[in-house]
DNA sequence: CTGTTAGCGCTTTCAA
DNA sequence: TTGAAAGCGCTAACAG
């Protein structure tokens, strides 16, 4: 048998017995380092309950994301995992829950479709951070990086803000700067900020990556984070853990985010667990050397 | 039928008709962005001849890769592009290679399997760097990061003190340190380095994330990458695009790995294209800031 | 051109 | 305990 190369035929089965131990991941962008340590982090726990994980990049395309969980639906998927594209729909969404597949979505909220979601509290996390910075002395607090009018980032802004106003602070529209969430983004972002008279002397990032380039752009300048300008990432994943100087971040714990969503999902294959039991991730603050008080600011040209 | 929420059985079908449009991905390590940038590459030419690439991650376990094959197979993958794991045995894939299904073996070579191999020149590629430092007046030169008696790195170790000899240079044991593939293990490294008393005045490394490690090893120390130490890269990812400085790469061309690993798959499963028509991608530097001569190496303590 | 049927590989059920 | 048979959803081949 084996010496013939038989291999099982798992569609044949699947005929007689539709349930399987597939289960699908969609994944909107694995070459975001967030998204791929959730991917990873969710696959891990699949693959220890004896599920066989198959992962599809979407490349945040809705058309590429309804290919893709059309397939693994014929293949008979018995679950999905699914990170949406930005311009997800919630119909789309709402239909799937319809068929009665078992899906969890995950990171950004699809309002408006009775799916299982898990979330990290963006509006909390930025709050913390920027209450921070308020409390270190901060006047000037900048928001930078993510594009506009998107769930997460508004979000964000919103706990932002919010702390802003709890402290007593102006918000100036002209120091919350959109940017695509990438190095090249924030580099840009901070650099354009940086030119201005009255720069920030802290800076709240969408993400860790945004905030590594906003460093470069700093240093490119001389300006020292932690010392002369503080900076925090947004979401800490190993990208953050790595940088230099360390950054300060609000974690929303990516790993956590990821088990959750696993065992959601697992949950509702297996028949427990209710259809909306949506599960939000708490941030924290990962204090690091990049987030300084106000003390030294104006030794700063 | 649409409203019934009917899905295609495609399992059904490939009982039927065994041929079907899904190729498998496995790859090694998601969370190592070469490998992440790899896989996107494959998958955008996959889908865009028809096929639907389904991907796994083995995160270097050989057991985990068995079973993901298998389970791939027995889904009617009519192909498959391995990037095997570290410990990935010739038979394992000659295994494969027996039973007729169609593979393509990428990035690391795997000795005595008669399979489609894409991988790039390792040896040349170092051979290039190593020169081009030699020729910057160079005299003591470092290799850094990579386990050792690994394939890729023993090619690129051997590249690069072929470059030397050449050179007339002295080969230092001691300049050719192993450590993990990372950024933590780049720093790591070089820090040791730092610490001896005939330090280099270049650094080849082994791939972009050990070489940002190491830059901010140096950079922890006040020396300025590009003008008191030369540091050159390996892979040219987007990662090394983002450094800052802008690091001095050996590119492997990732993309046109991906590409041509998508496309030798692709000839194989349609019938055309040889068991054993090996591909060596082309490397060429790409010189940036962070490589520089010797010039001001003695202006640092 | 439309409609029927056999059989792909597997599991489950029922018979020996 | 072992063996035979039916039928899952699909497609290719063939009949009407």
């Amino acid at each position: 048998m084996r010496e013939l190369g038989y291999v099982y035929n798992r569609g044949a089965a699947s005929l007689r017995n539709p349930q399987s131990r597939i289960v699908g991941m969609v994944i909107n962008d694995l070459s975001n380092p967030f998204f791929a340590e959730l991917a990873i982090g969710i696959e891990r726990v699949l693959r220890t309950s004896g599920y066989i994980p198959f992962m599809a990049n979407t490349s945040e395309s809705r058309i590429r994301q309804a290919e893709v969980v059309r397939s693994m639906r014929e293949h008979g998927a018995s679950g999905l995992i699914i990170c949406p594209t930005l311009d997800t729909d919630a119909k789309e969404i709402a239909a799937l829950a319809g068929i009665g597949i078992p899906i969890v979505i995950a990171i950004r909220r699809i309002e408006g479709a009775k799916v299982p979601l898990v979330v990290s509290d963006n509006r909390g996390g930025a709050e913390q951070a920027a209450q921070r910075l308020a409390m270190l002395g901060h006047k000037r607090i900048a928001f930078v990086g993510g594009f506009a009018n998107t769930g997460i980032r508004d979000d964000r802004v919103e706990g932002f803000s919010n702390a802003l106003r709890a402290a007593g602070l102006a918000i100036d529209p002209l120091l919350i700067v959109d940017a695509p969430p990438t190095k090249d983004g924030g580099f840009a972002a901070m650099d354009t900020l940086l030119d201005r008279p009255d720069r920030p002397t802290a800076t709240l990032c969408f993400n860790d990556v945004v905030a590594i380039g906003a460093m470069y752009a700093l240093g490119r300048r001389g300006i020292v984070p932690g010392r002369d300008m503080a900076v925090i990432g947004f979401d800490d994943t190993t990208e953050a853990r790595h940088a230099s100087p360390p950054l300060t971040t609000v974690s929303v714990g990516v790993d956590d985010l990821g088990q959750r969503a696993a065992q959601l999902l697992l949950r509702r294959i297996e028949g427990r667990g209710s259809t909306a039991e949506s599960q939000i991730g708490e941030t924290r603050l990962v204090i690091r050397e990049s987030c300084g008080g106000t003390r030294t600011i104006k030794e700063v040209a």
